[in-house]
DNA sequence: TTTGTATACATTGCATGCAATGGACGTTTA
DNA sequence: TAAACGTCCATTGCATGCAATGTATACAAA
């Protein structure tokens, strides 16, 4: 569905902020179709965790303090299982060597543009990234509920996105994470994402989380 | 939105089973209503995974033995963090004694279902189980989450629904859970939890995942 | 008998119209 | 001036109509 995939970069991108109300009307108007395919748009988005259904309407989803920590339990679980997959893969010789070096290219991007100063690509390439390793792991389960998870965490985080304090701890950790996964070493990269996601959750709890 | 409730019953309680295509028009007169809601219904299930656009409409999600492992494995991640949280609030005193009772009574209609030979009293008294210990978690999140993969495998599974071979070490291993989470020990009720769902697993896949 | 083709039909995607509902705003009264 | 009430309008839910598309079937030809 084209309309439904305008919408979704509507709203993960950044146009529809969280918690902004959505009417139909306004959503035909600015992709020029009737209401019948934005209204199917927002049912499916509904189904996705993107927006909720409102007294009147839809809003973009919001998640407060608590929510955004649970969703971060949430992520750091399933990432560790991709992460552990994705070693186990390369353990059993299922991963070719093109695998782990666009891994790398992932990662080397996402630093160059965190410590750039573009926190948006920085973002993107990290995300990408992340998804790369769901990719390897080759479990499509989980690969669909962590995009559910990110683009979620992705939503309500927009308004507090500022650069990393100390940029090359979270590249370590990518590293380290990378490491484990070519080691093959299916309980090191499960730790090693688990406990990246958790200190990236700490880093947004310490900010905005005393509410 | 009841069409939608109505519709995901049919699809969750079996009148529509795994792998089945559904025209609009045949849900439009079973349901008594046009077509524009039942559209709406069968997006917004699109996007909770249980039903796929097909070629031409939708059909009913069917995981093959691959993909019943991989939401298996999810799964597994999710009970164990549901689990955890679960003991961790009874640790720190926030679980009554009122919420370990409503516990063990679950645990006891699904054990004397599933002994008493009704299958279908005992899937859904495991499932009513497994979704209390993750209310009691306080996690949404991981609630929502838990509700898609369960109603995927359970649409999945339901044609080759059989009697535990040893129901006595299924509900051994609900009380081991209950006893963990009773006691406040979130890893061992992590453990438990993780063990209790790869077991389940492996009895569907030594049944029927040789494919 | 098999294969290719054309036609008819089933089904979907989208637009529009109408009724219902809920909220906003203005008016009135204490 | 503040609060309560009523009216109006924005917005949604549902039904229906029409065009497009893909599939199945029937028929013809090799």
């Amino acid at each position: 569905m084209d309309v439904y995939d305008e919408v979704r970069g509507l709203i993960v991108l950044g146009t529809y902020p969280a918690g902004q109300p959505i009417t139909e009307l306004e959503l035909c108007e600015r992709l020029g179709v009737s209401r019948t395919p934005v209204r199917e748009a927002l049912r499916r988005l509904e189904g996705d965790g993107l927006v909720r259904a409102a007294r009147r309407g839809v809003t973009v989803v919001e998640l407060d303090a608590k929510a955004l920590r649970d969703a971060y339990l949430v992520r750091a679980c399933l990432e560790a299982l991709t992460a552990e997959s994705a070693a186990r893969r390369q353990r059993d010789g299922e991963l070719s060597p093109a695998n782990l070096a666009r891994l790398v290219e992932h990662a080397d991007l996402a630093d160059q543009a965190t410590r750039q100063g573009d926190l948006v690509a920085g973002v993107r390439h990290n995300r990408v990234f992340h998804g790369y390793v769901a990719t390897l792991a080759d479990n499509p389960a989980a690969s669909e509920v962590l995009v559910r998870i990110w683009d979620q965490i992705t939503v309500s985080t927009r308004a507090s996105l500022t650069a990393p304090a100390r940029p090359v701890l979270v590249d370590d950790e990518h590293r380290q994470l990378i490491d484990a996964i070519a080691a093959g070493d299916p309980q090191r990269a499960a730790a090693h994402a688990r406990e990246h996601v958790l200190s990236t959750m700490s880093v947004l709890t310490e900010r905005g989380g005393e509410t």
